[in-house]
RNA sequence: GCGCGGGUAGCUCAGUUGGAUAGAGCGUUGGCCUCCGAAGCCAAAGGCCGCGGGUUCGACUCCCGCCUCGCGCACCA
C-alpha cells in the first residue's frame, strides 16, 4: 500500500479533492510506475475540474519540458481557455492566469516537489526520492518481467519472412525478419497471445528454374559435396538459369525472327507508347530532364518483350513451364527432385533463422496451401461476391471497395493466382488458431494487394472483417539505388553477418593489444564478435520506422560508433562491469532517496518512460520507438558514467549514495537487457 | 491517367491526439585516457521543415493547390 501525505490544512476547500484522490489510489492493489503515471493524470484532471473545467484524465496531455525551462513535465493551458468556469470571468480565457491557479492546486500534491506556472504552461517537477523509490524498487523486484502486461487475452497471429525457395535471403528479407521477430516479442510483452507463422514459397516457376539448371549441371552436387549452404547452392543454379536465359534471349533478339518481331512491335501499342516516352524525354532541355525513359527503342523492346518471349518462344521457358506442370500433376521424378532441393534450401534458411535467433510457431508451405482458396472462390461466386468472365476466369469487381476494374481470383484454366492462395491460407490459419487479429509483415510494394485481399476476406467472412492488418515496410536501398541481382549488388544475409563479425573481430584484435581481453580466449572472442555483429545489423535495421525506405551504406552502416547496436551492448556491459567490480548484491534496503542529482533524475524519468514507450511501439507496430528509447537511455547513462567528478560510483565515499547508485546501475542494466531482447538482440556481460 | 507513400542540417534518419528555442547519429571544428571500459565523454558550427495559400491564440504536424521522387494499378509472386 502506498503512503500518501495528506495536507488538508494547506488549502481550504480542497479536502474533497484529496479524498477523491486517496480513494482512487486505494482502489489499486499496489503502486507501480503505470498507476503512478495514471494517478498523476487523474490528479491533474481533477485539479482542472476544481477550476470548473469538464475534463477527464485521458484528455490531459503532459509533455516534456524544454531544457531551459523549469521542471520535468508540463501542461499547456490553452485548451482550458473558456472552460474554467470556477474562475472569475475576466481570467477565464487567459492561459497564464489559468496556469497560475492550476499550479497553486498541484503544488499540494505529493508527486511533485514543486509546480510552477511559467507563462501559459504549468511545469511540474517530480519529487526525485519518491521517483527513485518507485521506479527502482519496481524494476529490481520484477527484473526482466518489468513492464510485463498480462491483462489482455486476444490472440494475434503475425506472418513474416515468407521466403522463396530458389535463392538465399538478402537484406530485404533480413529487414522483414528482424521487424517480424521484434514486433512479435513486443506484442507478447504487452500481453498479447502471439502466434508467429511463416509462409515458405516452395512452389512455382522460380524453383523449377533452379531445378532445371541443377539437372543441366549434372544433378550430382550436394551442399556437402561443394561445402555450401543449401540455399546458396540452389541460388547459384537460379542465377545460372537466368544467365542461360539471357544468353538465349540475346541470341534470339539478333536472329531474323527477333528482328522481325521488333519491327512489328514498334507499331504495337507498347511500341508506340515507348517511342512517345523516349521522345518526350528527349524533348526536355538538357540538364533539366525529369523522370526517366528507356535508352532507346530496342532497349524498351528488350525489356517489354522478355516475359512474352519466356512464355511463348523460349526453349528454357518451355522446359520450366513443363516442369511446373509435371510438378502439379504429381510426376514422381519431378516431385522427388523438388523435395530434395527444397529440403536443402529450407535447411539453409533454418540455419540463418537460428543464427538470427528467429523462431516460428508454425511453418506454412505454399505447396500445401496453394489450392485452398479455390473452394472459397466457389462459395464467393455463389454468393455473388465474385463473377465469372466470358473465358471462364473468376473475378472480383473492385467497385465493391470503391475502386475500378476487375481482380482475377481464379484463372480461366481453373488454377489459383497469388491472391487465391492468400484467401485460402488466411482461412486455414483461422481454423488452426482462431486468431483475433492477423498481421502480415510484407514489403510496401504489396500495399495494394493486401487492400484487395482484406476487402475480399471481409466480404467472404464477415465475422473476420477488420481483423487483418498489413505491417508494411519500405525497401532497403543501396547508395546507388535498389539492389539488382543482374548487377550483382544484392547483399546476402549470411555474407553480411559473416563480414560484420569479421569487422568486429578486427576491432577486438586491435584492442587486445591494450590487454583488454586478457581473460578471454579466442573462441570466446569469436562468440562475442558474432553477437556484436548481429546486434549492429539488427539495430541498424530496426532503428528506422518500418514504413520508411532506408539506405544501407555498406561502409557507413557497418560502423560501430554512434547510435548503434554495439553502443547499446557496450553500455550494458559497462553496467555489468561496475556491478561485478563492486561485488554488488541486489539490496532491497538500499536508501534509494539518495539519488537526487539532475542527471540521476533524468535517468529515473527515462526508466519510468519504458512502459509508455513499449505500448507506443506495440500499438504503432514500430520497434524503432523502442530502439530510440534504448539509445537515449544508454546516452544518459554514458554521460553519468563518465562524469566522474559529479557521479563517482565505485569510488563514491558515501556508502549510502554508492549503494543507491549501484541500484540505479542495476536497474538500467535490467531495462537495457530486456529492451534489447525485445529487439531480438542478445546482450553480453563483457564486451 | 488513377491510387498510395516520401521531400526536415552536408549525408542517413527521428519528430506520440497541433503547443515553449525542430532533434539524433555520421561528417566537420575544438577539448578530454597517471581517474568506475576511449567501440567512449563534453562542446561548437550547421535548418525559408519542397513551394504557395488556408484553418488556429499557435502548424514540420490539419485542409486545398502546385513542384518533385518513388511504388502500385497482371489470368507474376
Amino acid at each position: 500500500m502506498r503512503q500518501l501525505r495528506y495536507s488538508f490544512y494547506h488549502c481550504p476547500g480542497i479536502e474533497q479533492f484529496y479524498c477523491l484522490l486517496a480513494f482512487a489510489v486505494q482502489k489499486r492493489k499496489s503502486m507501480s510506475v503505470q498507476t503512478f503515471q495514471q494517478d498523476i493524470l487523474e490528479s491533474v484532471a481533477s485539479a482542472c475540474r476544481q477550476l470548473g473545467a469538464e475534463i477527464q484524465s485521458d484528455q490531459i496531455n503532459l509533455a516534456p519540458v524544454p531544457e531551459t525551462a523549469f521542471g520535468d513535465i508540463a501542461m499547456a493551458c490553452f485548451p482550458l481557455r473558456g472552460k474554467v468556469n470556477a474562475l472569475p470571468e475576466n481570467v477565464r480565457s487567459n492561459p497564464a492566469a489559468i496556469a497560475q491557479e492550476l499550479a497553486k492546486i498541484l503544488n499540494e500534491l505529493p508527486f511533485f516537489d514543486e509546480v510552477r506556472a511559467q507563462g501559459p504552461y504549468v511545469n511540474m517537477s517530480y519529487d526525485t526520492s519518491r521517483l527513485s523509490r518507485l521506479v527502482l524498487s519496481e524494476i529490481l523486484s520484477n527484473d526482466e518481467h518489468f513492464g510485463d502486461q498480462d491483462d489482455k487475452k486476444s490472440r494475434i497471429m503475425i506472418e513474416f519472412s515468407g521466403p522463396n525457395t530458389n535463392k538465399p535471403q538478402h537484406l530485404g528479407h533480413l529487414r522483414n525478419n528482424v521487424i517480424g521477430e521484434s514486433m512479435s516479442r513486443i506484442l507478447k510483452k504487452v500481453g498479447y497471445d502471439v502466434v508467429k507463422v511463416n509462409i515458405i514459397n516452395d512452389r512455382g516457376i522460380h524453383i523449377c528454374k533452379s531445378m532445371l539448371s541443377y539437372i543441366r549441371d549434372g544433378a550430382d552436387k550436394t551442399p556437402e559435396s561443394v561445402g555450401k549452404k543449401g540455399d546458396h547452392l540452389i541460388g547459384d543454379y537460379y542465377v545460372m538459369f537466368e544467365k542461360d536465359f539471357q544468353a538465349e534471349y540475346g541470341a534470339w533478339l539478333q536472329s531474323d525472327e527477333g528482328k522481325a518481331t521488333f519491327e512489328s512491335w514498334k507499331s504495337s501499342p507498347e511500341g508506340t507508347k515507348a517511342q512517345k516516352a523516349i521522345d518526350a524525354y528527349a524533348a526536355q532541355p538538357e540538364g533539366k530532364k525529369k523522370g526517366k525513359a528507356p535508352a532507346d527503342l530496342f532497349a524498351a523492346f528488350k525489356s517489354d518483350y522478355k516475359d512474352r518471349y519466356f512464355n511463348e518462344k523460349s526453349e528454357l521457358g518451355r522446359k520450366a513451364s513443363q516442369m511446373l506442370i509435371q510438378w502439379e500433376q504429381g510426376d514422381e521424378k519431378t516431385r522427388e527432385l523438388w523435395k530434395k532441393l527444397n529440403t536443402w534450401v529450407i535447411d539453409g534458411f533454418m540455419d540463418t533463422y537460428k543464427t538470427l535467433g528467429i523462431t516460428f510457431d508454425k511453418l506454412y508451405y505454399e505447396s500445401q496451401t496453394y489450392k485452398l482458396g479455390k473452394d472459397l472462390v466457389a462459395q464467393g461466386l455463389e454468393s455473388g461476391i465474385f463473377h465469372k468472365l466470358s473465358d471462364g476466369a473468376v473475378a472480383f469487381d473492385l467497385a465493391q471497395m470503391g475502386l475500378t476494374g476487375d481482380k482475377i481470383v481464379l484463372r480461366s484454366n481453373g488454377t489459383s493466382v497469388y491472391i487465391t492462395q492468400d484467401i485460402g491460407c488466411a482461412i486455414e490459419r483461422y481454423k488452426d488458431y482462431h486468431y483475433d487479429r492477423m498481421i502480415y509483415v510484407v514489403a510496401d510494394e504489396q500495399n495494394h494487394h493486401f487492400k484487395v485481399l482484406f476487402s475480399i476476406l471481409g466480404l467472404l467472412k464477415p465475422e473476420l472483417k477488420g481483423q487483418f492488418e498489413h505491417l508494411s515496410y519500405g525497401m532497403v536501398t543501396l547508395p546507388n539505388g535498389r539492389m539488382k541481382s543482374r548487377e550483382g549488388t544484392v547483399v546476402d544475409t549470411d555474407d553480411l553477418i559473416e563480414e560484420m563479425a569479421g569487422l568486429v573481430k578486427g576491432v577486438m584484435d586491435d584492442k587486445t593489444n591494450r590487454e583488454h581481453y586478457a581473460d578471454a580466449d579466442e573462441a570466446e572472442l569469436q562468440r562475442r564478435s558474432k553477437v556484436i555483429a548481429l546486434a549492429a545489423i539488427k539495430y541498424f535495421l530496426l532503428d528506422v520506422t518500418p514504413g520508411s525506405w532506408m539506405e544501407f551504406n555498406p561502409e557507413k552502416s557497418l560502423d560501430l560508433q554512434g547510435r548503434t547496436g554495439a553502443y547499446c551492448l557496450m553500455n550494458y556491459a559497462r553496467t555489468r562491469s561496475i556491478l561485478r567490480k563492486a561485488g554488488y548484491i541486489r539490496d532491497k534496503n538500499a536508501d534509494l532517496s539518495k539519488l537526487n542529482s539532475m542527471q540521476e533524475k533524468k535517468l529515473l524519468m527515462n526508466l519510468m518512460k519504458f512502459h509508455t514507450t513499449l505500448n507506443w511501439a506495440a500499438e504503432s507496430r514500430d520497434p524503432s520507438k523502442l530502439a530510440e528509447y534504448l539509445f537515449n537511455l544508454c546516452k544518459s547513462f554514458a554521460f553519468i558514467f563518465t562524469d566522474k567528478a559529479g557521479h563517482p560510483i565505485l569510488t563514491c565515499e558515501d556508502p549510502a549514495v554508492k549503494a543507491a547508485r549501484l541500484a540505479l546501475v542495476d536497474a538500467i542494466g535490467v531495462v537495457l537487457k530486456m529492451g534489447l531482447n525485445l529487439l531480438g538482440i542478445e546482450t553480453l556481460e563483457e564486451m
